[in-house]
DNA sequence: TCAAAAGTGTTATTGTTACACCCATGT
DNA sequence: ACATGGGTGTAACAATAACACTTTTGA
Protein backbone atom coordinates (compact mmCIF):
# COMPACT_ATOMS: atom_id res chain seq x y z
CA UNK A 1 0.00 0.00 0.00
CA UNK A 2 0.81 3.69 -0.94
CA UNK A 3 2.04 5.71 2.30
CA UNK A 4 -0.83 8.22 2.42
CA UNK A 5 1.56 10.73 4.41
CA UNK A 6 3.34 12.81 2.12
CA UNK A 7 6.53 12.37 5.08
CA UNK A 8 6.58 9.85 7.68
CA UNK A 9 5.66 9.82 11.50
CA UNK A 10 8.70 10.45 13.47
CA UNK A 11 7.75 8.38 16.44
CA UNK A 12 6.85 4.87 16.58
CA UNK A 13 4.02 4.49 14.77
CA UNK A 14 3.66 3.73 11.36
CA UNK A 15 1.60 5.23 8.50
CA UNK A 16 -0.97 2.95 8.61
CA UNK A 17 -2.23 3.31 12.30
CA UNK A 18 -2.29 7.50 11.96
CA UNK A 19 -4.33 9.68 10.20
CA UNK A 20 -3.05 11.28 7.55
CA UNK A 21 -3.03 15.34 7.09
CA UNK A 22 -3.73 15.96 10.74
CA UNK A 23 -1.56 16.41 13.60
CA UNK A 24 -1.35 17.63 17.11
CA UNK A 25 1.38 20.21 18.59
CA UNK A 26 1.25 20.81 22.43
CA UNK A 27 2.44 23.91 24.34
CA UNK A 28 3.62 22.33 27.62
CA UNK A 29 3.92 25.28 30.21
CA UNK A 30 5.94 24.62 33.81
CA UNK A 31 6.69 27.27 36.46
CA UNK A 32 10.41 27.61 37.79
CA UNK A 33 12.22 29.81 39.90
CA UNK A 34 9.61 32.11 39.14
CA UNK A 35 9.64 31.73 35.33
CA UNK A 36 7.01 30.41 32.98
CA UNK A 37 8.40 28.38 30.57
CA UNK A 38 7.90 26.03 27.91
CA UNK A 39 9.23 22.65 26.95
CA UNK A 40 10.75 22.38 23.18
CA UNK A 41 12.12 19.66 21.62
CA UNK A 42 14.75 19.71 19.20
CA UNK A 43 13.97 17.80 15.13
CA UNK A 44 16.72 15.63 14.22
CA UNK A 45 15.88 15.05 10.46
CA UNK A 46 15.00 16.24 7.32
CA UNK A 47 15.30 19.86 6.34
CA UNK A 48 14.24 21.86 9.87
CA UNK A 49 17.12 19.88 11.43
CA UNK A 50 18.56 21.30 14.42
CA UNK A 51 15.39 24.04 14.94
CA UNK A 52 13.92 24.47 17.85
CA UNK A 53 9.70 23.27 17.85
CA UNK A 54 6.63 22.27 20.12
CA UNK A 55 6.29 18.39 20.83
CA UNK A 56 3.71 16.89 18.13
CA UNK A 57 2.76 13.65 16.49
CA UNK A 58 0.40 11.62 15.47
CA UNK A 59 -3.46 10.70 15.79
CA UNK A 60 -4.69 7.20 15.87
CA UNK A 61 -7.21 6.10 13.68
CA UNK A 62 -9.46 4.49 16.29
CA UNK A 63 -8.49 7.84 18.83
CA UNK A 64 -10.09 10.58 20.20
CA UNK A 65 -8.17 13.73 19.90
CA UNK A 66 -8.14 14.68 23.47
CA UNK A 67 -6.50 11.04 24.26
CA UNK A 68 -4.04 11.02 21.21
CA UNK A 69 -2.74 14.38 23.02
CA UNK A 70 -2.67 12.86 26.65
CA UNK A 71 -1.05 10.11 24.93
CA UNK A 72 2.17 11.88 23.42
CA UNK A 73 2.39 14.36 26.37
CA UNK A 74 2.24 11.31 28.83
CA UNK A 75 5.21 9.42 26.97
CA UNK A 76 7.21 12.60 27.17
CA UNK A 77 7.29 14.19 30.32
CA UNK A 78 6.14 11.44 32.19
CA UNK A 79 3.21 13.31 34.29
CA UNK A 80 -0.07 11.09 34.55
CA UNK A 81 -3.68 13.15 34.47
CA UNK A 82 -2.35 16.52 32.36
CA UNK A 83 -4.28 19.56 32.74
CA UNK A 84 -4.77 19.97 28.86
CA UNK A 85 -7.08 22.17 26.45
CA UNK A 86 -7.30 22.17 23.46
CA UNK A 87 -6.42 25.73 22.13
CA UNK A 88 -7.01 25.98 18.06
CA UNK A 89 -6.51 24.41 14.95
CA UNK A 90 -3.99 25.77 12.49
CA UNK A 91 -4.46 24.79 8.59
CA UNK A 92 -2.84 27.81 6.51
CA UNK A 93 -1.82 25.89 3.31
CA UNK A 94 2.09 26.59 2.97
CA UNK A 95 2.52 25.89 7.03
CA UNK A 96 4.08 22.55 6.98
CA UNK A 97 6.64 22.77 4.10
CA UNK A 98 6.36 18.69 3.46
CA UNK A 99 2.88 18.73 2.35
CA UNK A 100 -0.65 19.72 3.63
CA UNK A 101 -1.10 19.00 7.14
CA UNK A 102 -3.14 20.53 9.45
CA UNK A 103 -2.73 20.86 13.33
CA UNK A 104 -5.01 21.15 16.28
CA UNK A 105 -2.78 22.70 18.73
CA UNK A 106 -3.01 22.20 23.12
CA UNK A 107 -1.10 23.70 25.95
CA UNK A 108 -0.64 21.90 28.98
CA UNK A 109 0.21 22.72 32.76
CA UNK A 110 2.51 20.82 34.16
CA UNK A 111 4.28 20.97 37.83
CA UNK A 112 7.63 20.97 37.11
CA UNK A 113 8.80 18.44 40.04
CA UNK A 114 6.41 15.29 38.40
CA UNK A 115 8.63 15.95 35.06
CA UNK A 116 10.35 13.64 33.59
CA UNK A 117 11.87 14.04 30.26
CA UNK A 118 10.95 10.27 27.89
CA UNK A 119 13.73 7.69 27.68
CA UNK A 120 15.83 7.85 24.77
CA UNK A 121 15.42 11.69 25.17
CA UNK A 122 18.80 13.86 25.74
CA UNK A 123 18.68 17.49 27.76
CA UNK A 124 19.83 18.54 23.58
CA UNK A 125 16.99 16.85 22.45
CA UNK A 126 14.10 18.39 24.69
CA UNK A 127 14.42 21.61 26.50
CA UNK A 128 12.88 24.09 28.69
CA UNK A 129 12.79 27.38 27.06
CA UNK A 130 11.62 30.77 29.37
CA UNK A 131 8.57 32.43 27.48
CA UNK A 132 11.20 35.83 26.95
CA UNK A 133 13.66 33.27 25.21
CA UNK A 134 11.46 31.76 22.94
CA UNK A 135 13.96 30.97 19.85
CA UNK A 136 12.73 31.15 16.31
CA UNK A 137 10.99 27.52 16.24
CA UNK A 138 10.06 25.78 13.21
CA UNK A 139 6.82 26.02 11.23
CA UNK A 140 4.08 27.98 12.42
CA UNK A 141 4.81 26.97 16.31
CA UNK A 142 5.96 30.34 17.29
CA UNK A 143 2.55 31.18 16.24
CA UNK A 144 1.14 28.26 18.04
CA UNK A 145 2.88 29.29 21.23
CA UNK A 146 1.49 33.08 20.97
CA UNK A 147 -2.02 31.60 20.42
CA UNK A 148 -1.35 28.69 23.69
CA UNK A 149 0.39 32.10 25.86
CA UNK A 150 -2.80 34.10 24.98
CA UNK A 151 -5.57 31.11 25.86
CA UNK A 152 -3.32 30.61 29.22
CA UNK A 153 -3.74 34.31 30.18
CA UNK A 154 -7.12 34.53 29.50
CA UNK A 155 -8.22 31.35 31.53
CA UNK A 156 -5.69 31.94 34.31
CA UNK A 157 -8.49 35.11 35.06
CA UNK A 158 -11.45 32.92 35.07
CA UNK A 159 -10.70 30.04 36.70
CA UNK A 160 -7.98 28.80 38.86
CA UNK A 161 -5.40 26.87 36.43
CA UNK A 162 -2.22 28.36 37.43
CA UNK A 163 -2.24 25.47 40.70
CA UNK A 164 -1.61 23.04 38.35
CA UNK A 165 1.88 24.64 37.93
CA UNK A 166 2.11 24.81 41.49
CA UNK A 167 3.75 21.81 43.92
CA UNK A 168 0.89 20.52 46.07
CA UNK A 169 1.62 22.98 48.94
CA UNK A 170 2.59 26.67 48.26
CA UNK A 171 2.70 30.16 49.83
CA UNK A 172 0.62 32.69 48.46
CA UNK A 173 3.37 34.66 47.16
CA UNK A 174 4.80 31.88 45.26
CA UNK A 175 1.23 31.87 44.12
CA UNK A 176 1.11 35.70 43.27
CA UNK A 177 4.35 35.43 41.37
CA UNK A 178 2.61 32.96 39.12
CA UNK A 179 0.39 35.37 38.56
CA UNK A 180 2.46 37.77 37.99
CA UNK A 181 4.85 36.30 35.63
CA UNK A 182 1.89 34.61 33.73
CA UNK A 183 -0.33 38.10 32.97
CA UNK A 184 3.01 40.04 32.81
CA UNK A 185 1.74 43.00 35.42
CA UNK A 186 2.59 43.95 38.75
CA UNK A 187 0.39 43.71 41.67
CA UNK A 188 0.31 44.67 45.43
CA UNK A 189 1.25 41.81 47.73
CA UNK A 190 -1.47 43.11 50.12
CA UNK A 191 -4.14 43.41 47.50
CA UNK A 192 -4.01 40.22 46.42
CA UNK A 193 -3.78 38.24 49.94
CA UNK A 194 -7.07 39.91 50.19
CA UNK A 195 -8.91 39.33 47.20
CA UNK A 196 -7.54 35.54 46.84
CA UNK A 197 -8.06 34.24 50.59
CA UNK A 198 -11.53 36.01 49.80
CA UNK A 199 -12.20 33.61 47.87
CA UNK A 200 -12.27 30.89 50.27
CA UNK A 201 -10.74 28.56 48.30
CA UNK A 202 -7.51 27.75 49.89
CA UNK A 203 -7.30 25.68 52.47
CA UNK A 204 -3.87 25.66 54.79
CA UNK A 205 -1.88 23.16 54.68
CA UNK A 206 -0.98 23.73 58.60
CA UNK A 207 2.62 24.24 57.62
CA UNK A 208 5.40 26.58 56.89
CA UNK A 209 8.15 26.89 54.45
CA UNK A 210 11.48 25.70 56.08
CA UNK A 211 15.09 26.67 54.94
CA UNK A 212 14.61 30.11 54.34
CA UNK A 213 16.43 32.78 56.44
CA UNK A 214 13.27 34.78 57.06
CA UNK A 215 9.95 34.55 58.77
CA UNK A 216 8.35 31.42 57.25
CA UNK A 217 5.26 31.93 55.26
CA UNK A 218 1.85 29.60 56.09
CA UNK A 219 1.81 27.15 52.85
CA UNK A 220 -1.75 26.38 51.33
CA UNK A 221 -3.13 24.06 48.84
CA UNK A 222 -5.69 24.51 46.38
CA UNK A 223 -8.77 22.93 47.16
CA UNK A 224 -10.65 21.46 44.54
CA UNK A 225 -14.28 20.61 46.03
CA UNK A 226 -14.46 24.15 46.96
CA UNK A 227 -14.04 25.49 43.78
CA UNK A 228 -16.48 23.08 42.23
CA UNK A 229 -18.83 23.98 44.66
CA UNK A 230 -18.15 27.98 43.68
CA UNK A 231 -17.38 26.98 39.78
CA UNK A 232 -20.96 27.37 38.65
CA UNK A 233 -20.74 31.05 39.73
CA UNK A 234 -18.14 32.44 37.47
CA UNK A 235 -16.02 34.25 39.32
CA UNK A 236 -12.79 36.65 38.52
CA UNK A 237 -9.72 36.39 39.17
CA UNK A 238 -8.33 39.35 37.54
CA UNK A 239 -5.84 41.34 39.61
CA UNK B 1 -8.64 6.85 -8.80
CA UNK B 2 -10.10 5.11 -5.85
CA UNK B 3 -11.89 8.02 -3.28
CA UNK B 4 -10.27 8.60 -0.62
CA UNK B 5 -13.33 9.56 1.40
CA UNK B 6 -15.39 7.08 3.33
CA UNK B 7 -18.11 9.33 1.74
CA UNK B 8 -19.04 11.63 -0.85
CA UNK B 9 -18.29 15.61 -0.40
CA UNK B 10 -22.31 16.86 -0.10
CA UNK B 11 -21.48 19.79 -2.46
CA UNK B 12 -20.54 20.17 -5.40
CA UNK B 13 -17.11 19.34 -4.68
CA UNK B 14 -15.02 16.26 -5.82
CA UNK B 15 -13.64 13.73 -4.08
CA UNK B 16 -9.83 14.83 -5.19
CA UNK B 17 -10.04 18.32 -4.53
CA UNK B 18 -10.29 18.38 -0.80
CA UNK B 19 -8.99 17.50 1.90
CA UNK B 20 -9.96 14.06 3.39
CA UNK B 21 -11.38 13.03 6.30
CA UNK B 22 -11.64 16.86 8.20
CA UNK B 23 -14.60 19.00 7.65
CA UNK B 24 -15.58 22.48 8.57
CA UNK B 25 -18.91 23.00 10.35
CA UNK B 26 -20.56 26.32 11.45
CA UNK B 27 -22.91 27.88 13.92
CA UNK B 28 -24.53 30.86 12.13
CA UNK B 29 -26.15 33.64 14.65
CA UNK B 30 -28.27 36.11 14.23
CA UNK B 31 -30.44 38.41 15.97
CA UNK B 32 -34.21 38.48 15.25
CA UNK B 33 -37.17 40.29 16.96
CA UNK B 34 -35.05 39.95 20.34
CA UNK B 35 -34.30 36.27 19.73
CA UNK B 36 -30.77 34.65 19.13
CA UNK B 37 -31.20 32.49 16.20
CA UNK B 38 -28.99 29.50 14.72
CA UNK B 39 -29.16 28.51 10.92
CA UNK B 40 -29.65 25.23 10.52
CA UNK B 41 -30.08 22.89 7.47
CA UNK B 42 -32.08 19.70 6.20
CA UNK B 43 -29.91 16.79 5.63
CA UNK B 44 -31.34 15.85 1.81
CA UNK B 45 -29.70 12.25 1.78
CA UNK B 46 -28.47 8.71 4.03
CA UNK B 47 -29.14 8.12 7.18
CA UNK B 48 -29.66 11.60 8.60
CA UNK B 49 -32.10 12.36 5.56
CA UNK B 50 -34.44 14.54 7.38
CA UNK B 51 -32.66 15.60 10.36
CA UNK B 52 -31.50 19.47 11.09
CA UNK B 53 -27.70 19.94 11.01
CA UNK B 54 -25.52 22.54 10.91
CA UNK B 55 -24.10 24.08 7.93
CA UNK B 56 -20.40 22.52 7.11
CA UNK B 57 -17.94 21.51 4.10
CA UNK B 58 -15.36 20.42 2.95
CA UNK B 59 -11.60 21.95 2.96
CA UNK B 60 -9.91 22.35 -0.29
CA UNK B 61 -6.52 21.10 -1.25
CA UNK B 62 -4.83 24.22 -1.03
CA UNK B 63 -7.17 26.07 1.16
CA UNK B 64 -6.84 27.72 4.36
CA UNK B 65 -9.74 26.59 7.25
CA UNK B 66 -10.58 30.32 7.31
CA UNK B 67 -10.80 30.73 4.06
CA UNK B 68 -12.99 27.39 3.67
CA UNK B 69 -15.44 28.77 6.46
CA UNK B 70 -15.48 31.57 4.68
CA UNK B 71 -16.83 30.47 1.27
CA UNK B 72 -18.96 28.17 2.59
CA UNK B 73 -21.13 30.24 4.42
CA UNK B 74 -20.89 33.16 1.84
CA UNK B 75 -22.16 30.73 -0.26
CA UNK B 76 -25.02 29.62 1.78
CA UNK B 77 -25.91 32.87 3.56
CA UNK B 78 -25.03 35.30 0.83
CA UNK B 79 -23.28 37.55 2.80
CA UNK B 80 -20.11 39.26 2.09
CA UNK B 81 -16.96 39.73 4.92
CA UNK B 82 -18.68 37.73 7.82
CA UNK B 83 -17.74 37.91 11.45
CA UNK B 84 -16.20 34.21 11.80
CA UNK B 85 -14.11 32.83 14.73
CA UNK B 86 -12.79 29.37 14.99
CA UNK B 87 -14.57 27.87 18.59
CA UNK B 88 -12.79 24.25 18.25
CA UNK B 89 -12.05 20.59 16.27
CA UNK B 90 -14.13 18.38 17.30
CA UNK B 91 -12.73 14.44 17.07
CA UNK B 92 -14.43 11.61 19.09
CA UNK B 93 -13.57 8.66 16.62
CA UNK B 94 -17.26 7.76 16.33
CA UNK B 95 -18.99 11.36 15.77
CA UNK B 96 -19.43 10.72 12.50
CA UNK B 97 -21.07 7.46 11.05
CA UNK B 98 -19.82 6.86 7.88
CA UNK B 99 -15.89 7.08 8.57
CA UNK B 100 -13.22 9.05 10.77
CA UNK B 101 -13.89 12.48 10.35
CA UNK B 102 -12.67 15.19 12.63
CA UNK B 103 -14.41 18.42 12.04
CA UNK B 104 -13.19 22.31 13.15
CA UNK B 105 -16.26 24.11 14.46
CA UNK B 106 -16.25 27.93 13.48
CA UNK B 107 -19.37 30.63 14.68
CA UNK B 108 -20.22 33.43 12.86
CA UNK B 109 -22.79 36.63 13.57
CA UNK B 110 -24.55 38.19 10.97
CA UNK B 111 -26.98 40.85 10.40
CA UNK B 112 -30.33 39.59 9.56
CA UNK B 113 -31.32 42.16 7.11
CA UNK B 114 -27.40 40.85 4.84
CA UNK B 115 -29.40 37.40 4.89
CA UNK B 116 -30.25 35.74 1.34
CA UNK B 117 -30.46 31.42 1.64
CA UNK B 118 -28.45 30.24 -1.34
CA UNK B 119 -29.75 30.14 -4.71
CA UNK B 120 -31.07 26.33 -4.89
CA UNK B 121 -32.12 26.22 -1.25
CA UNK B 122 -35.61 26.12 -0.46
CA UNK B 123 -37.21 26.99 3.41
CA UNK B 124 -38.01 23.76 3.74
CA UNK B 125 -33.85 23.15 3.39
CA UNK B 126 -32.23 26.25 5.61
CA UNK B 127 -34.02 27.76 8.39
CA UNK B 128 -33.48 30.11 11.36
CA UNK B 129 -34.20 28.23 14.98
CA UNK B 130 -34.34 30.35 18.39
CA UNK B 131 -31.91 29.04 20.67
CA UNK B 132 -34.01 27.97 22.98
CA UNK B 133 -35.81 25.49 20.51
CA UNK B 134 -32.97 24.01 18.53
CA UNK B 135 -33.96 20.57 17.70
CA UNK B 136 -31.91 17.26 18.38
CA UNK B 137 -29.13 17.69 15.66
CA UNK B 138 -27.42 15.09 13.51
CA UNK B 139 -24.17 13.85 14.73
CA UNK B 140 -22.27 15.76 17.13
CA UNK B 141 -23.84 19.01 16.38
CA UNK B 142 -25.49 19.79 19.35
CA UNK B 143 -22.65 19.51 21.43
CA UNK B 144 -20.98 22.05 18.28
CA UNK B 145 -23.83 24.32 18.96
CA UNK B 146 -23.03 24.51 22.69
CA UNK B 147 -19.55 25.24 22.48
CA UNK B 148 -19.76 27.82 19.91
CA UNK B 149 -22.64 29.90 22.44
CA UNK B 150 -20.48 29.37 25.22
CA UNK B 151 -17.70 30.76 23.46
CA UNK B 152 -19.63 33.89 22.17
CA UNK B 153 -21.15 34.39 25.13
CA UNK B 154 -17.57 34.64 26.55
CA UNK B 155 -16.30 37.08 23.56
CA UNK B 156 -19.49 39.06 23.96
CA UNK B 157 -18.05 40.37 27.34
CA UNK B 158 -14.45 41.16 26.20
CA UNK B 159 -15.12 42.23 22.91
CA UNK B 160 -17.86 44.42 20.76
CA UNK B 161 -19.06 41.74 18.55
CA UNK B 162 -22.55 42.15 19.53
CA UNK B 163 -22.67 45.07 16.85
CA UNK B 164 -22.18 42.25 14.17
CA UNK B 165 -25.89 41.22 14.84
CA UNK B 166 -27.55 44.45 14.94
CA UNK B 167 -28.33 46.48 11.67
CA UNK B 168 -26.12 49.75 11.08
CA UNK B 169 -27.90 51.53 13.32
CA UNK B 170 -29.87 50.58 16.83
CA UNK B 171 -30.92 52.16 19.64
CA UNK B 172 -29.31 51.85 22.99
CA UNK B 173 -32.36 49.44 23.88
CA UNK B 174 -32.00 47.08 21.09
CA UNK B 175 -28.33 46.74 22.21
CA UNK B 176 -29.35 45.76 25.52
CA UNK B 177 -31.88 43.34 24.58
CA UNK B 178 -28.82 41.71 22.49
CA UNK B 179 -26.99 41.07 25.47
CA UNK B 180 -30.12 40.30 27.29
CA UNK B 181 -30.93 37.31 25.07
CA UNK B 182 -26.96 36.20 24.47
CA UNK B 183 -26.00 36.48 28.08
CA UNK B 184 -29.30 35.35 29.62
CA UNK B 185 -29.43 37.96 32.32
CA UNK B 186 -31.73 40.81 33.66
CA UNK B 187 -30.36 44.46 33.66
CA UNK B 188 -30.85 47.71 34.29
CA UNK B 189 -31.50 49.97 31.60
CA UNK B 190 -30.36 52.93 33.26
CA UNK B 191 -26.87 51.00 34.50
CA UNK B 192 -26.40 49.71 30.97
CA UNK B 193 -26.61 53.15 29.41
CA UNK B 194 -24.45 54.29 31.74
CA UNK B 195 -22.06 52.21 30.91
CA UNK B 196 -22.05 51.82 27.68
CA UNK B 197 -21.75 55.25 26.89
CA UNK B 198 -18.71 55.65 29.14
CA UNK B 199 -16.79 53.43 26.81
CA UNK B 200 -17.13 55.98 23.89
CA UNK B 201 -17.36 53.57 21.40
CA UNK B 202 -20.90 54.52 20.11
CA UNK B 203 -21.02 57.26 17.68
CA UNK B 204 -24.64 58.98 17.55
CA UNK B 205 -26.11 58.45 13.94
CA UNK B 206 -28.01 61.78 14.30
CA UNK B 207 -31.32 60.68 13.16
CA UNK B 208 -33.76 58.88 15.61
CA UNK B 209 -36.02 56.15 15.36
CA UNK B 210 -39.56 56.35 12.95
CA UNK B 211 -42.83 54.59 13.39
CA UNK B 212 -42.72 53.55 16.80
CA UNK B 213 -45.46 54.55 19.17
CA UNK B 214 -43.97 56.40 21.72
CA UNK B 215 -41.05 58.87 22.31
CA UNK B 216 -38.36 57.61 19.37
CA UNK B 217 -34.83 56.87 20.82
CA UNK B 218 -31.47 58.09 19.38
CA UNK B 219 -29.53 55.86 16.49
CA UNK B 220 -26.20 55.11 17.13
CA UNK B 221 -23.65 53.39 15.22
CA UNK B 222 -20.60 51.43 16.38
CA UNK B 223 -17.44 53.40 16.17
CA UNK B 224 -15.10 50.53 14.69
CA UNK B 225 -12.00 53.18 14.90
CA UNK B 226 -12.45 54.38 18.43
CA UNK B 227 -12.62 50.99 19.41
CA UNK B 228 -8.99 49.69 17.70
CA UNK B 229 -7.64 52.53 19.63
CA UNK B 230 -8.88 51.42 22.91
CA UNK B 231 -8.82 47.91 22.50
CA UNK B 232 -5.46 46.93 23.67
CA UNK B 233 -6.38 48.35 27.10
CA UNK B 234 -9.09 45.24 27.02
CA UNK B 235 -12.16 46.46 28.40
CA UNK B 236 -15.11 44.90 30.11
CA UNK B 237 -18.31 44.30 28.71
CA UNK B 238 -19.87 42.83 31.51
CA UNK B 239 -23.24 43.90 32.80
C1' DT C 1 20.39 43.65 65.49
C1' DC C 2 19.55 43.81 60.83
C1' DA C 3 17.73 42.35 56.41
C1' DA C 4 14.06 40.25 54.18
C1' DA C 5 9.91 38.72 53.56
C1' DA C 6 5.33 37.66 56.14
C1' DG C 7 1.35 39.58 57.24
C1' DT C 8 -2.22 43.51 58.91
C1' DG C 9 -4.66 47.89 58.66
C1' DT C 10 -6.44 52.24 56.78
C1' DT C 11 -8.25 55.43 53.63
C1' DA C 12 -9.50 57.70 49.31
C1' DT C 13 -11.46 56.70 45.23
C1' DT C 14 -14.08 54.45 41.93
C1' DG C 15 -17.54 51.29 40.28
C1' DT C 16 -22.00 48.90 40.98
C1' DT C 17 -26.78 48.38 42.03
C1' DA C 18 -31.33 49.46 42.76
C1' DC C 19 -34.32 52.52 42.43
C1' DA C 20 -37.39 56.81 41.57
C1' DC C 21 -38.60 59.96 38.44
C1' DC C 22 -39.40 63.07 34.34
C1' DC C 23 -39.74 63.32 29.02
C1' DA C 24 -41.56 62.77 24.33
C1' DT C 25 -44.70 60.79 21.19
C1' DG C 26 -48.41 58.17 18.68
C1' DT C 27 -52.96 56.60 19.42
C1' DA D 1 -54.91 61.70 28.57
C1' DC D 2 -52.53 57.72 28.82
C1' DA D 3 -49.56 54.03 27.68
C1' DT D 4 -45.03 53.05 26.26
C1' DG D 5 -40.60 53.18 26.08
C1' DG D 6 -36.71 57.04 26.19
C1' DG D 7 -33.76 59.10 29.11
C1' DT D 8 -31.76 61.36 33.79
C1' DG D 9 -30.56 61.47 38.70
C1' DT D 10 -29.19 59.78 43.07
C1' DA D 11 -27.75 57.48 47.12
C1' DA D 12 -26.23 53.23 49.50
C1' DC D 13 -23.00 49.98 49.05
C1' DA D 14 -19.02 47.17 47.43
C1' DA D 15 -14.64 46.73 45.20
C1' DT D 16 -10.08 48.55 44.26
C1' DA D 17 -5.66 50.66 44.80
C1' DA D 18 -2.03 52.74 47.17
C1' DC D 19 0.76 52.67 50.91
C1' DA D 20 2.13 52.67 55.78
C1' DC D 21 2.84 49.78 59.24
C1' DT D 22 3.96 45.65 62.53
C1' DT D 23 5.72 40.75 63.02
C1' DT D 24 8.74 36.88 62.61
C1' DT D 25 12.88 34.62 61.61
C1' DG D 26 17.66 33.15 60.13
C1' DA D 27 22.09 34.75 59.70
Amino acid sequence: MKNPLPFLPTNDLSAEEVMSSITIDCCVFSFEKGYLEVLLVQHGQGISKGKWGLPGGWIKKEEDIDVAADRLLSELTGVKDIYLEQVKTFGKPERFPLGRVITIGYYALINREDFKVKAGFTASEAKWYRIKDIPDLIYDHNEILQASLNRLRGKVKRAPIGFNLLPEKFTLLQLMQLYTEILDVEMDKSNFRRKFLKMKLLQEAGDKQTGVSHRAAKLYRFDEEIYQNLTRKGFNFEF
